[in-house]
DNA sequence: TTTTATTTTTAAGGTAACGTTAAGGTTTCT
DNA sequence: AGAAACCTTAACGTTACCTTAAAAATAAAA
């Protein structure tokens, strides 16, 4: 199974040079040649590592990083021109992993690509088939699937959200602020019954008759048990 | 709950630029000045991130990473003065997780902290999951539990707050209107009965006859022995 | 585009846990 | 003994939380 890398760069040189030692280290590549290619590609396609050119035309790099940290966690190394410290920066501060400074030398991509991806999957979070499982509860990260003693139980994208969140880290609190930010993407603004409205609906579909799953801890938040 | 940091490098200048940025993030940072001082905190302390020198006497950066590699995976930055790309190379290849030359600015360096620990911590691998122990006593800070003898006892919230506050000092005796402005989030205003109904419901939830816990210091507040 | 279905938000009524208050009791110090 | 500080209990009122249903927004289908 080998890992899928997405080349993202205006330069059809720098493409084809990043594809030859990439595939030569086994592994696949995919190629964007400008922005908005490198976000259809990373919304419809599993990519597990991105490498990122800033300049590109119609959507630029940031943007794509921008979009991109939205749904996904990936890991994300940028290319640039642009030596400044400030760039690099703004790219680290964005959700990048690494920073790489053109012209550079394609043995050291291949170092930073092996290191990134050895990082992320290596331990936690597994290439493909990531399932996380607290009790009788399961979670399939690739398939956006969750399952109860093997059955499968439809959620919303914010419920799905949500029990990702408490199925990452089982047994920790977490305030209303804090869910709120991961399971709608969004900065906290006061929508306590929003969120209420859907733990409700969570515990329904987990069927708890008591919060066996889901504890609510007065004047904190919620937790999931395990 | 802050990440704690360890700055290996044998110039003082260095590592207290560093410790003063670090630590302005919020971070706690420790110092090593060898490599042989490094692998001593590393395997004596909970280190959540290392930036680490290479030249340094005794033991150099490259053996301490690769020594420490044996036994854990937190994330690596290494600092250096060599520029050379097959110097980086090395480092990555050996499994460090970013690369820094020297002189660097050091808010370069945070960002790079920052983003090494996030993708480290935030997802997979949890956070240096903290609980505080006295005496048969245990603060679970992520779940916002305590125990007594590994067995759950439910707190209220304020209840809770005023544990967090005696169980982080044990032995510290806590004026009436230090523990109102921890417990309660507010000014003090007196409200002492308030806080003694508080107590008192504390030591019966310990079950103390006596007062074997939380013992009154007349005229001055409460103390949590240790 | 209009219609339909699904998801999210808003609103409102209900509930139980929590913090407050007050009153009577106990200990400790002078 | 008397006073001051502290303890305990129980009733009350507030607040945070739960649930349901309808409205609004969004996505999917015709």
């Amino acid at each position: 199974m080998p890992y899928t890398i997405l080349v993202a760069d205006d330069e059809k040189e720098i493409r084809e040079l990043l594809r030859l030692y990439l595939e030569n280290s086994g592994y696949q590549v995919l190629e964007a040649e400008d922005g908005q290619q490198a976000l259809d590609y990373l919304r419809g396609t599993k990519i597990d590592l991105c490498l990122l050119d800033i300049m590109m035309p119609k959507v630029d790099g940031y943007r794509v990083l921008q979009e991109l940290r939205k749904e996904s966690n990936i890991p994300v190394v940028i290319l640039s021109a642009k030596d400044a410290d400030s760039e690099k920066i703004l790219g680290l501060n964005l959700g990048a992993d690494d920073y790489m400074t053109k012209p550079f030398n394609p043995l050291e991509a291949i170092a930073r690509v092996n290191s990134n991806i050895r990082r992320f999957y290596s331990l936690g979070t597994s290439p493909s088939t990531e399932v996380i499982k607290v009790k009788d509860l399961e979670l399939d990260i690739d398939a956006c699937e969750f399952r109860k003693n093997g059955e499968v139980i439809e959620l919303t994208s914010v419920e799905y959200k949500i029990m990702e969140l408490f199925m990452k880290s089982p047994g920790k609190v977490f305030t209303k602020q804090q869910i709120y930010e991961y399971g709608w993407g969004e900065d906290y603004i006061v929508a306590d019954n929003n969120i209420m409205v859907c733990i409700s609906k969570l515990r329904d579909k987990l069927d708890e008759d008591p919060s066996v799953y889901i504890k609510t801890i007065r004047g904190l938040g919620y937790r999931l048990e395990r």
